[in-house]
DNA sequence: TTAAGTATATACAAACCTGTATAGTTATAA
DNA sequence: TTATAACTATACAGGTTTGTATATACTTAA
């Protein structure tokens, strides 16, 4: 049961989070939101604080592993790989329950540089950054970590255009881009 | 007098909101860091909301017509200053005050999409878009808006990137993509 | 059945928040 | 000098925040 109660804690404080922001949800809001009683929460976590970096960890590490999940089961090569990371995101991005990647939006609430939340986004965004190097690199690219930044830079612009301006075409523009970047990273 | 206060009152602002962040920052301190009493900034702003707005409006702004300016004094012909951009955000970006992008802060602090501030943000990252398009344009390019968004996407990407950890050298793999980029525009 | 653990409801402390009310002070300008 | 406007200081209302205290009920396992 105890299992249970901290998986709906979670998943309410998840959608809240990303619907109205972090700091503009309290804890009382978290607690009616996942029917349950407040000091069921403070049981479960120590403080606000402790909650938001699993649920901040948790949906990049979700985001990731569906991502990484997607580009296997395509059967494509390496190369192709790299170009299919904007079909995703683009799914990713349709899903009207998706707000933008996590450990943009947490840093981008928790900006100074010491804080819990700011460290977690940071290795959060470097763990993401690792992974399309990584995909570079069995690409056969001879500087991946040029090309995994770049790209992985392309998708967080693309991601924050898109958020701030739906429909703005930003993701079909930003696999564009990927693709011009790609081939002439290959071609070095 | 009056005027003086005004300024007074969004410098605090707007040094605290980059600091700490605009949610976590209260009126008390803001009044404090001023140095003025509580009823003055109420007197020359309805609520704290009003304050947010022309404070992210003026930051914004600002970095806008410091690249502008920036980019006018230096001689280069048309194609050059689309790449001149990523000098100056590096410049920009060095100064130890710079906390990464008005508009993109604000609207992760504001997520919802009917909110003024939101809204604002919206409005000023398609400034920001608009005007390197028009870079793109004068340099003769024949897709400009595909090569603005691309290179907005990228400089957004890159300031992120350098925001969440610094000297990660994204500025400089943005540099280098974007430079890719035009070319590849310059050709179709 | 009994005992331990877990969840609940309610109330509360102490601090914070935004915004206002009030009364006194200072600067400006006629 | 006198009227007007702007600024200050303090206090406060009414609400929110995080986190705790307490007493009660429910579940599970021995």
């Amino acid at each position: 049961m105890a299992k249970n109660m901290r998986e709906r804690i979670l998943v309410a404080a998840s959608t809240l989070f990303h619907t109205r922001g972090i700091n503009a949800t309290g804890v009382d809001t978290i607690v009616a939101e996942a029917g349950i009683a407040k000091m069921t929460l403070y049981k479960h976590f120590r403080t606000k604080e402790d909650l938001v970096l699993e649920v901040v960890t948790r949906r990049s590490r979700e985001f990731a592993e569906k991502l990484a999940a997607k580009l296997d089961k395509s059967t494509s090569g390496p190369v192709e790989k790299l170009q299919r990371l904007f079909d995703y995101v683009e799914e990713w991005l349709a899903d009207p329950q998706c707000s933008g990647l996590p450990f943009l939006k947490a840093s981008a609430e928790f900006p100074q540089p010491d804080s819990p939340v700011h460290r977690l986004s940071a290795e959060l965004s470097q763990e993401f950054r690792d992974y399309i190097t990584g995909l570079a690199r069995e690409a056969g690219i001879r500087a991946p970590e040029a090309l995994g930044l770049q790209l992985a830079m392309l998708i967080e612009g693309a991601v924050l255009s898109e958020q701030l301006s739906r429909g703005s075409g930003a993701l079909e523009h930003a696999r564009q881009a990927a693709r011009i970047l790609i081939e002439s990273a290959q071609r070095k």
